[in-house]
RNA sequence: GGGCGGGUAGCUCAGUACGGACAGAGCAUCAGCCCCCUAAGCUGGUGGUCGUGGGUUCAAAUCCCACCCCGCCCGCCA
């Protein structure tokens, strides 16, 4: 007998015995929740149930006598995968399982199941468009925005796996005023070619470029102050031209040559922050020359970016420009219909959305968990020189989505909420409640520096590349310290997804609401709660099962008596549980929590029992039925994170 | 000022959605373990006012209320 879910076949049978039991002893009583659940130790059992607690209120008896009555009601010929079930403490029912039974069950379920163990489908599957990273062509990737694709990539696998048809899409944000700053720069600079990985190259000229203009508008600003006397916005400006000035200092020691030829190339220009905003509207509006350029800068980028991520296993279905929503006319016409809904109102010449008065004649709040005297503020729609802004893009990218998909999960930092709140309120009041229901944001909390926060317009950060390059590097240490009669090619090969493993499970493994501080020995962790901990342990099992070097022949499951093993074969039937969790509340922390926990139980079984040389040839041949299913399981864990999983390191 | 998120061992974090049995890991630290299938490992010790104060409950890290600290957002940026 097999079963896609060993851990719910036992539930189901507790479930009724007690459901019976209790109509047995209290026809009349209805009791809906069971209260199953499991228990802090093993001495308890496998579930156990508080129902009696609850009980006694109704039928003015002592939890612990109910319980008591009840486990003594209960019909013992009908167990199957129960050994026993006892009455204990001040009045838990706890329920244990036969192993004998129940080890067998797990292993050859998980044998036959094999790469789809675990992997339990969900019974309407649905289109899924998974948006995630979405990171601006500007620069490269940095180790704050690296939390993205982890998350969303992760996001993806599980629901996949859930049954789902997941469509992976990266969102080209070209449309942005900071674009357009990049590109200026580019042009002035002659539209050079890359001499390095092409993000990379991009990078400091955006950010110079950005620190130039910034200066420029800055000393106008603060020459018209003057002339006006307002003398606290002098302060205020000039320290604010204090911070830049010093940001242009560091920028100039660092890229002392390109750093020159923009100051150079950017000082010709009379008003650069007006030639940007020129170039932005000349952009929305689909100029030959504006198209190419941006275009080009962005592509130049994406090159970049493709590489990065590839490199630690993310891949894209769809890159959507942007651009294309303004160009083919879906934003404008998304404008037309707020115009039209009573929700849009003209306020200092530019139209505003109103989505406070959205959430309160459509009675939303409560659905949407805000407080209900909470004041929705409102969002502007287009500059007043007509060119759009970002939510407003947002609307018409995400009524395209809903063509192609039943639900849409955004991978959004948490900075970014109330838009993404707006946004969702937008399709209500257009009358799209269905969609703006199946739309989700998933956000994250923000990576930080040790002492302050990454900035890519300031040139603060540390790039994905360099992250991914040092633990790889740490790695190659690693591998050469534990394993010198390796070859330099084999130590290459682990270092690689040694050190992309680590990075991959540090970002995976916290919970995303958490803020993150990033320090190399976060991220470049190889002991124990790591992916290199766990790797080590799939490798651990791959390594017996080699040496091994035979299928067991006659595992007798009943000589598995340890405790350790029980805990293996309980956390091997409970994967499938633990994915399902994980998936439907969207946490792919669970799973690493869960891979490391398997793997901590098996270290402590492989120090503890020898499995080739086992006392008996029928408990060798358990021992390596376990070892095998074990491999099995951390492997799709890891792959469900998009982590190697490896037969020797 | 308002909203959102976070606050659990010296440090990094699980556990909070659905209240249950003495709050769990790792790092650090201390003491041990390669006779044996990979020591990136294992065993044991030290270490906790679960931010604070109330409340609900047989039972609260978990639910409710108030407050404190940190971060983010409230832009014709994204």
């Amino acid at each position: 007998m097999v079963s896609e879910n060993p851990f719910a076949v036992f539930h189901s049978e507790c479930e009724k015995t007690l459901a019976d039991a209790l109509k047995k002893l209290f026809p009349k009583i209805q009791i809906t929740n069971l209260a199953l659940e499991k228990p802090p130790t093993s001495e308890f059992g496998q579930l156990a149930s508080s129902l009696c607690f609850e009980l006694a209120k109704q039928v003015a008896e002592k939890p612990f006598a109910l319980a008591k009555r009840l486990v003594e009601s209960m019909d013992k010929k009908q167990f199957h995968l129960i050994e026993y079930i006892v009455p204990a403490g001040a009045g838990y029912i706890n329920f244990h399982l036969d192993f004998g039974k129940f080890s067998a069950l797990t292993i050859e379920s998980v044998k036959e199941f094999d790469t789809d163990y675990g992997f339990v489908k969900v019974e309407k599957p649905l289109k899924i468009i998974v948006e995630h990273t979405s990171v601006n062509p500007l620069h490269p990737i940095h180790i704050g925005q690296a939390r993205n694709p982890v998350l969303g990539d992760t996001i993806a696998r599980l629901l996949s796996a859930r049954g789902h048809s997941v469509y992976r899409h990266y969102y080209i944000d070209d449309v942005g005023r900071q674009t357009s700053v990049v590109a200026f720069g580019y042009d002035k600079l002659g539209k050079p070619k890359p001499d390095t990985k092409p993000d990379h190259f991009i990078g400091p000229i955006y950010t110079i470029t950005s620190c130039l203009i910034e200066i420029d508008r800055l000393k106008k600003e603060l020459k018209r102050a003057k002339t006006v006397q307002a003398e606290e916005e002098i302060i205020k400006i000039n320290r604010e031209l204090d911070e830049w000035v010093a940001i242009s200092a560091e920028l100039e020691s660092k890229y002392p040559q390109l750093f020159g030829q923009l100051l150079d190339k950017i000082s010709e220009d009379e008003d650069p922050e007006n030639a940007v905003n020129k170039l932005n509207k000349a952009y929305e509006e689909g100029e030959t020359k504006a198209k190419n350029l941006v275009r080009e800068v962005g592509t130049l980028c994406f090159e970049g970016f493709r590489q990065t991520l590839n490199r630690i296993g993310v891949s894209y279905d769809s890159w959507d420009w942007e651009s294309d929503f303004v160009l083919g006319g879906h934003v404008a016409e998304v404008m037309q219909k707020l115009k039209k809904s009573p929700y849009v109102f003209m306020q200092n010449r530019v139209w505003e959305f109103n989505a406070e008065e959205v959430a309160q004649k459509l009675n939303l709040k409560a659905k949407l968990g805000l407080k209900e005297d909470y004041k929705i503020p409102s969002l502007t729609l287009a500059r007043s020189d007509g060119t759009t802004l970002y939510t407003t893009r947002d609307i018409a990218y995400t009524l395209w989505k809903f063509q192609k998909a039943q639900k849409v999960v955004n991978v959004i930092g948490m900075e970014q909420a109330l838009a993404q709140l707006q946004l969702k309120i937008a399709l209500y009041a257009l009358g799209f409640a269905e969609y703006a229901d199946n739309l989700i944001h998933f956000a994250y909390n923000l990576v930080s520096l040790p002492g302050y926060r990454m900035s890519s317009r300031r040139g603060r950060y540390i790039t994905f590349d360099e992250v991914m390059d040092e633990a790889v590097k740490r790695a190659y240490d690693e591998v050469s310290k534990r394993s010198p009669q390796l070859s330099n090619e084999e130590k290459q090969k682990i270092a690689d997804f040694v050190g992309i493993g680590a990075v991959r499970y540090a970002l995976a493994e916290v919970d995303p609401a958490k803020p993150v501080v990033f320090t190399w020995d976060r991220v470049l962790n190889f002991e124990t709660n790591s992916a290199p901990y766990i790797q080590y342990t799939h490798a651990r099992a791959c390594s017996i099962l080699r040496k091994a070097a035979k299928k067991p022949e006659k595992p007798s499951y009943e000589t598995l008596k340890e405790k350790v093993e029980h805990e293996i074969v309980l956390s091997l039937a409970s994967f499938p549980d633990a994915f399902a969790e994980a998936t439907e509340y969207l946490k792919p922390s669970m799973i690493a929590d869960f891979a490391n926990a398997l793997s901590d139980k098996f270290n402590t079984f492989y120090n503890a029992l020898p499995v080739i040389k086992a006392e008996s040839q029928e408990l060798s041949d358990a021992r390596l039925a376990l070892v095998d299913v074990v491999r099995i399981v951390l492997r799709n864990a890891l792959n469900l994170i998009g982590i190697v999983a490896p037969e020797k390191m």
